[in-house]
DNA sequence: GTCTATAGAGGGATAGAC
DNA sequence: GTCTATCCCTCTATAGAC
């Protein structure tokens, strides 16, 4: 625990943070990490083993509070509701928020954070799937008991499902921010992160709250007159 | 033009999509590839040029159809409905089914393209930007358009943004299905994805008809008390 | 069009001096 | 803890025989 902010090790885990961010783990080598921390090569294998020891710390310097961030704020969300289910809306901007906060504060690793959070999941796959299973099982699962109180009649699958749909619509705008300038038109992205989340909120509480989908017919409940076009081609 | 549907450029393709899809285009080389479709190294310099010229075309012969097939699915649903702008439902249908059928059809790609087609973004940004740019522009243009006369009190870039929840949301469970399993206890994997986009329709339909976010204020409209505590940490 | 063989670059890891 | 030098591997791409 040698803490100068500027140690060797310090200064690694902020290079690999930066490249792995742009580019993404596979294609960033340890030279190009070693170079930008301008820091010796074997200087990565003495701090953190290996390659997949240093993608590990990368993440989960970022992961761990994250997460911790998301259940406390769940726990308080919960305490000022007293024994009843809390808003939806809370819930949810507990969810968000603490990605929002992330993202804001350079010392949390600021915007660079947000590209490499986006690239968690397809990228860490084959890295640490355990630890990050366990971490974030925990999360998911709290949440989805929070929300199950909230929303009696939306079956656990469909709970579940909604949360997988929610951690999209998070990670997806956050990661491909430079994709969506070109396939937007560049305004989308002049606005912050920010200000895109704080606009996912109201997109899943209305989401959450959409009706439960029957399992056997395909939505027959509606008096809207359905355009069998829309069905007819691939 | 040769089409043996198990012509060596076939087989290459099948091969580098399965693989790509497994654990993405940088971590799989062409070695793997040409071994799994038990075919020779050098040919895919033959076929394709460059390991960046099979990258492409691999995507391409997804993306095009799907892409073709939201578009023709949009003029549809805007036809059906004369000159009136068409219900958002039909709309949100649309863009989410050709995914849907993509899953479906083996002789597509099957479940496997899925995978593909989620680690589309983040894989495809350094490869082939540009051609990915004009497909998809369009596609998304065409959508904000008629979504912008369905709901005309939504500002264009909350129009955008929203766009950008559907996309990751549809994406992100898709992608990680094998994660989702080890995060969510596996009940939700058991039901296909079929099922899983089926729900997303009444999710995104909510999603968009969710009143606007004023500009300044935080969301100031609604009678709810909020809990303040919720903001108090990160 | 298909194959073998190999060039040539770049990767991760480590031994051993300081 | 830091550095140099190097080992050994895998990769993409291509030349040239068939």
């Amino acid at each position: 625990m040698t803490n100068l902010l500027d140690s060797t090790r310090e200064r690694i885990l902020a290079a690999a943070e930066e490249l792995f961010a742009r580019t993404g783990v596979a294609t960033t080598s340890l030279r190009a990490i070693t170079a930008l921390a301008r820091v010796n090569l074997a200087a990565v294998n003495y701090h953190f083993g290996s390659k997949d020891g240093l993608v590990e710390a990368v993440y989960r310097r970022r992961l761990e509070p994250l997460n911790r961030a998301r259940l406390s704020n769940l726990e308080k969300v919960e305490a000022a509701a007293g024994g009843a289910p809390p808003a939806l809306e809370d819930v949810m901007e507990a969810f968000i928020v603490p990605v929002v906060k992330l993202g804001q504060d350079p010392a949390q690793g600021g915007p660079t954070v947000m590209r490499l959070l986006g690239q968690t999941h397809t990228e860490a796959a084959g890295y640490f799937r355990t630890y990050f299973a366990g971490e974030y099982r925990e999360v998911l699962e709290r949440y989805q008991d929070v929300l199950a109180r909230i929303l009696p009649d939306l079956p656990p699958e469909q709970i579940k499902n909604r949360l997988a749909f929610l951690v999209g619509a998070m990670t997806y705008p956050i990661a491909e921010r430079q994709l969506l300038e070109l396939l937007t038109g560049e305004e989308v992205c002049r606005q912050d992160i920010d200000t895109m989340m704080k606009q996912l909120v109201p997109f899943a509480v209305a989401g959450f709250r959409a009706p439960p989908v029957s399992s056997r017919r395909k939505r027959a409940s509606s008096t809207r007159k359905k355009s069998s076009s829309t069905r007819s081609r691939q």
